[in-house]
DNA sequence: TTGCGAAACCAATTGCAAAATGGTTCACGA
DNA sequence: TCGTGAACCATTTTGCAATTGGTTTCGCAA
């Protein structure tokens, strides 16, 4: 912008925006040729061909790529997301609280949208919960990862499914895993147990205000000895102490 | 389980069990050695040799992959999200049901969290949608866009903000960008910017209930006008017909 | 000294062919 | 009938050369 360029420069950057416009007119991410080409082309020396180059793509009108080429329009975004780099962006903390942004509404669409082959799964899913509530950690984590997905299934919404797997899949970590075990290795099991069966039961009866409240109540549950076991961890004993929780909480959520 | 296997088969099934057990030592993502070599090593035939490995596969004790080679353990997961495959496999309706979930918490999180600087710049943005509103479509969709996006910014969940990107990026594509251009160029622009404002002025004032409900109001919108253009388009003409509601909206959602 | 052009080199990407490997078919023979 | 060996197919990896943007160096001229 402020800075003049050179007068081979100028004259480059000229003859671009003329073949831009050329370009442009059939076809918005057409390739241009290389650079050296375009150097003898226009006749200029590379260097000042880049300037113009470097003018173009600041203003958004071509993007570059090194082994690739160049190429008119704005460079595409990518086409996936990357479950790794998720991971490592993100914390415990956060991940139960998207959970419990998706899945109680998962459970209220289950409610309203479970087939009858769906019940009867859910009902075995939360029976095999219960009955494998003293068995090892293992199998206790495969019962319940396997019943909260039914539930994310019953919702009937791909997309949503694709969240809940998503958060599911980064809670596989092995780097969250060990954080698991010890939760799990704690009371609130039974706990657990009943307020699965309470979800069940609501959707069962078709009543998606109370299946989602449950699922809620069961989350925050678990959420908060999530957050019962992270302060103790890093503060090995002192109870009772208000005080320092510094962001990632407060939220004084009133159960909706 | 039930197949007995032929002397060979077995035996190099027995065989395999004895080579797996001592990789599992060093490693549990070892490669064995190709099929072809392994045959040799064992004494027996190629084709016995690969029916001692399906049982294996079956137990889930290797995997196999054509041109890559036979592993212990179980096949790891893909670590990627496609977003063109979750495109081709959902529908509006879908989409604007998982805003619905998705949102107004995002729009709840941002009142509680947004800083001075994300206020402004919310601000900022409402008043763009506001005076865009006459404007084109395009600058229409980008205002609106950078709005929706800065609460989901606000909000300060790096998960639940990839949500909102993957919502985001599927409406972006050109087959539903046709559905919105038709959308759009309806009357409801009004509508949308006064509840535009009501979101941003309940997140300023730290009401995290309201920008919620604020939020939900507005998508509610959103969704029963695109609801009346689908159903519209489908059968062109017939007014105050009800009837015909399949099961993708049908929820009586009594507003949290 | 400064700026330009030419050349050389670096680094990322693509394309291609060959090799490796699991998957499949077929003829032969015990 | 069933296993063996061989051949062939399909997928994936690997190595290498070519392409291309990114950077540095050198020489030359204004």
């Amino acid at each position: 912008m402020s800075e003049p360029l050179s007068d081979s420069s100028d004259f480059a950057l000229r003859q671009l925006r003329g073949l831009l416009a050329q370009l442009s007119d059939h076809g918005s991410d057409a390739q241009l040729p290389p650079e050296r080409t375009l150097s003898l082309q226009i006749g200029v020396g590379r260097r000042a061909l880049r300037r113009a180059l470097e003018v173009l793509e600041a203003e958004g009108r071509i993007w570059r790529r090194q082994g690739k080429g160049t190429f008119v329009g704005s460079e595409p975004q990518r086409k996936e997301v990357d479950l790794e780099a998720l991971s490592s962006g993100t914390n415990p903390l956060e991940i139960m609280e998207a959970r419990l942004e998706v899945e109680p509404g998962l459970a209220r669409l289950a409610a309203l949208r479970a087939s009858n082959g769906d019940l009867e799964r859910l009902d075995h899913l939360a029976r095999k919960t219960a009955s494998s509530a003293d068995g090892d950690m293992d199998s206790r984590e495969l019962w319940d990862g396997a019943f909260h997905r039914a539930i994310a299934e019953s919702a009937g919404n791909s997309l949503l499914l694709v969240f809940f797997d998503i958060m599911n899949q980064i809670r596989q970590d092995p780097t969250w895993r060990r954080l698991r075990e010890q939760a799990r290795s704690r009371p609130g099991q039974r706990q657990y147990v009943d307020q699965h069966t309470r979800v069940v039961e609501a959707i069962v009866a078709r009543n998606a205000e109370a299946a989602e409240q449950a699922m809620r109540e069961h989350l925050e549950t678990v959420r908060e000895s999530l957050l019962r076991l992270m302060t103790r961890s890093s503060r090995p004993r002192q109870d009772n102490d208000p005080a320092d929780s510094p962001s990632p909480d407060g939220q004084g959520r009133p159960a909706a």
